[in-house]
DNA sequence: CTGAAAGCGCTAACAG
DNA sequence: CTGTTAGCGCTTTCAG
């Protein structure tokens, strides 16, 4: 049996009362106060974060939903909310659907029954119905104040890198380099955003967008991108460049590649999307679009609290973050390739996009 | 407000005490049965977890800590963790210190006020004191059932690859290739009996061990890998092969010989610990030590369990799990290229070793 | 089979 | 400044 304040109040001669009001830092005479948290000490007593709950009416815990974990973008994104939230007093529940969608209902009623203040909802589920997806009409039917990064969804609260501006820019960026025939590997689990931008882009220059060089699957991995690669070598079409949704892909596209005896990026130029870690390791160092994590955390955190603070009020802002385009070695370095101007920063706006 | 128990019971005509027993799965009259049922989901309504804690005296929460998410090896196995302890009814709190090691007494003093029914707690902080570690002593004091991946503290119970071994296996696998220069990065976040099982493997073979080749520092991560390999070739003396503590050591390893014009396998051979993703993709391929992290997630979760069962009676159990030595690319195939025999079985040894 | 009442550990009026 | 008291939403005796 654990201590409770009723054991403190006894060991230092005073009520119950008292002691909950050394805890919370009320006033309290210094003699008594003193004498408590000896008492407290002495015990190793700590107060019932569930008990006070009953009354506060908060947890001080925020729920998060994450596709994978085995993602790096996703665990240090994790990471970084975990440790901001931290400094800001709560507690993260942090659970991964690894992909398996049914499990988002889940974790939703468990958060709902564990009255979790608030929740950060990152789906992949990219292709849900626009005005209406069940676990975020759960929670908003609940009244938790909720931030995504699915800018579909209307009127919930959504912080997101700009996809289609970013990818628009990084296949332009292959358009520059002379390519015109471009692939695309993406699908449900990528933004769909990031195909709109790849297409806007050929659109842009007039390129003709060819369907059969858009590979599209359930996937996002490595083994994902390998795959892919494979059948679009199988289809026989010519390309000379690729954009891949995220970067496990365009670095299982990379190895397919090389395993087919195609040099990346002599013969074929490769640009990935998110910029995890593994992206300036592997070889080639995959050029790709950077997601600022610290400040993706840093917003979504700010728009979460300002929620909660309004009680669960929210006013489907949609934030978009800027992202960079980093230049490495995998699309090579084209025209001028002594340059070290090598980002292209995409534009930042802020509020709903007209 | 969120609708309580009472709504329910008004709702459908009920006393509270029904409303509950139907939650509970107790024997109510069909016909009632059904009629709290209806209100329950009319309502959507959620029973409090926190209130039913109070009486239950459970959580069905687990705190895990790690050291890191960032490194893939964390983050699968936290994400296996997870999904393992979700299908036995539990939720995880997964907290990273990110390698704060002030962090892991906070997180545990929250662990507590929290009432989680057990404590996962995973440390890399390999050096502390055998008889006395403070995170873990607030555990045991507070009677929380808890289990580590640290042999090295006593009477509690824990779950790890026989790291001994496995580094004398992997480095055994070098001397067989005839190696006998051969290096090692390592530091406190590693566990320090990587380093024993090397020291072990030339004690063996007659080899000296030559302290100016191990090569220590308070990292674990792809850049600190790069920098005491740059180090190690600061100082001129002779290697052939290097064995780190862990995969994102050895990848920066090698990044740092291939830009200096040192070729590996070819000049140098690597090889590391712990088998991410991450080392079959970097190029050259990684040789290395697999962890079995199912196998790990799921003794972990086993033992722990038991333990709760037990209310807390921690017996001291330490679990050896074996590894796997996966031969790739960084570290040659020696004398016979051709075997595709590239497993090497370490023993399993359960129970604590005499 | 069902209802009334006690109480889990804490906070927050309300009196002194 | 401090003690008394009434709940928070639920489960669990104990009577009907």
């Amino acid at each position: 049996m654990r201590y409770t304040i009723k054991d403190v109040a006894r060991q230092a001669g005073v009520s119950i009362s008292t002691v909950s009001r050394v805890m919370n830092g009320k006033s309290v005479k210094k003699a008594t106060r003193e004498r408590v948290l000896t008492s407290i000490s002495d015990l190793d007593f700590h107060p019932d974060q569930t008990a006070r709950t009953m009354i506060m009416k908060e947890t001080k815990t925020i729920g998060l939903v994450v596709p994978q974990l085995s993602n790096e973008f996703w665990a240090m994104l994790s990471e970084v909310l975990q440790e901001d939230l931290w400094n800001k007093g709560y507690t993260l529940i942090l659970c991964s659907t690894n992909h398996q969608l049914d499990k988002e209902e889940a974790f939703i009623r468990m958060f709902i029954e564990r009255k979790v203040d608030g929740i950060i909802f990152i789906s992949d589920s990219g292709n849900f119905n626009q005005s209406c997806y069940s676990p975020v009409e759960k929670i908003r039917n609940n009244k938790i104040p909720v931030v995504t990064m699915s800018p579909e969804l209307p009127s919930i609260d959504c912080v997101v890198c700009d996809n289609i501006y970013s990818a628009t820019n990084a296949v332009e960026h292959l358009i520059r380099l002379a390519h015109r025939n471009i692939a695309y590997i993406g699908g449900p689990a990528i933004p769909l955003d990031r195909e709109m931008g790849y297409r806007k882009a050929l659109l842009m220059h007039g390129i003709v967008v060819n369907e059969t060089l858009i590979r599209r699957g359930p996937g996002q991995t490595f083994q994902f991108g390998y795959e892919k690669l494979n059948e679009l070598l199988a289809t026989n079409k010519t390309f000379s460049a690729i954009f891949c949704g995220n970067d496990p892909t365009a670095i299982g596209a990379i190895q397919a590649l090389m395993d087919s005896g195609i040099r990346v990026p002599y013969d074929v130029a490769v640009i990935g999307f998110d910029d995890i870690p593994m992206a300036s390791i592997s070889k080639p160092a995959l050029t790709t679009v950077r997601q600022p994590i610290r400040l993706l955390s840093k917003e979504l955190i700010n728009m979460l609290l300002s929620s909660i603070e309004n009680n669960g009020e929210s006013l489907g802002r949609k934030i978009m973050i800027p992202t960079e385009l980093v230049i490495r070695e995998s699309c090579g370095y084209g025209l001028n390739p002594r340059s070290n101007n090598n980002l292209f920063s995409a534009n930042t706006i802020f509020g709903h996009r007209g």
